[in-house]
DNA sequence: GTCTATACCGAGATAGAC
DNA sequence: GTCTATCTCGGTATAGAC
């Protein structure tokens, strides 16, 4: 998922202090990342973070609304009326077009699960149903198309599919190399059935 | 992947502090649980903490080496003459046992992966290979009994299969539920082949 | 091997000048 | 809206008694 929304050239501080707070927390968690790691990467001091974001939560908060916006405009923008084939490929260049070094910040909140305020964990909640709901209406097209393969229902699939994104994103950081995204692709996908 | 070999009456020391370092880790990341916390549970003091691992990097070196030996003792006690299916459903069962608050540890590190030193790095790889061989072997062995599917080779299938159930794990905990990991079964399994 | 006491630093956070 | 200065707390880590 890239975070590529950062900042043309100059954006407002709030906006840039959300950008980079994306990104620490892509890469390193949001236990992984301090008021002063940010300030330097924006280029102003911790109290002027501070103002804009009174508690770590709050930047936290705001960072989680944003990407959510973000990913779901990018969702919504891949064209219902491709076949279910194409709009799993561009779903799956969300995911690899971001660094290596980063994951889907949704995904590693996830794994902070436990260090998150209730409101950001339901957001995460929604977040994680949100793109398995989208799976699910493209892998029931795709069903119908004879092009992807659902086993059981939809949403069961969608759901798995999910996971392995999200795995699959966890394992190219690991081994720097996002190949991994794809074959979750080619898995999902109906090429040469093999017999059983 | 249960945490239970924690402490049956007494152990010593060293090895609850191991053990709940574990648990720590699963559940709040290596950034999300300090020396106070991990001596609280273990009902010692900080400084006690210090005498068996020096540094919190030694801690963690310890905890990753005797989790992957136990994860890898279990998976040597599932009999490789048992039908893939059923070594595939013991596999899960790894998974599931552990209580609905804990992911894979290595899991979590992974997501980690910048905040921790290089040999532990080398380690979760290792982890993870040890895995996608494993199931590798599995699947092969099911693609052949005409018992597992197997999209394109065994070792990418693995590789999925394995994202997958990490992913799943860590849905799992955040909807409370981890019934999610045995939906990845079912999505590899051969049951009732439904027409494309 | 575990404790008390403490050093030391980095974290989040606030006050108030500009 | 950003800064300097400062506060407080919690974190890792050490020294030395028992």
């Amino acid at each position: 998922m890239a975070t590529s929304v950062t900042s043309s050239a100059c954006a407002s501080t709030r906006d840039q202090l959300i950008a980079h707070a994306q990104t620490l927390i892509s890469k390193r968690g949001y236990n992984g990342f301090s008021y002063r790691d940010l300030a330097e990467h924006v280029g102003v001091k911790t109290a002027s973070i501070h103002y804009h974001f009174p508690q770590k939560d709050d930047l936290l908060q705001a960072a989680v609304v944003d990407y959510t916006a973000k990913i779901t405009r990018a969702l919504h923008a891949i064209d219902d009326s491709l076949p279910a084939v194409e709009r799993l490929e561009r779903y799956a260049k969300l995911f690899v077009g971001s660094p290596a070094d980063q994951i889907c910040m949704c995904g590693m909140l996830a794994a902070d699960f436990a260090s998150v305020p209730e409101p950001v964990r339901a957001a995460l909640k929604a977040f994680f149903r949100l793109h398995e709901n989208w799976l699910a209406a493209v892998i029931a097209d795709g069903k119908r198309e004879g092009t992807i393969k659902s086993w059981s229902d939809p949403q069961s699939s969608a759901r798995t599919a999910f996971a392995a994104f999200q795995g699959a994103l966890l394992a190219s950081r690991l081994f720097q190399a996002n190949d991994r995204v794809c074959e979750v692709l080619q898995a999902i996908c109906v090429r040469v059935e093999q017999p059983a």
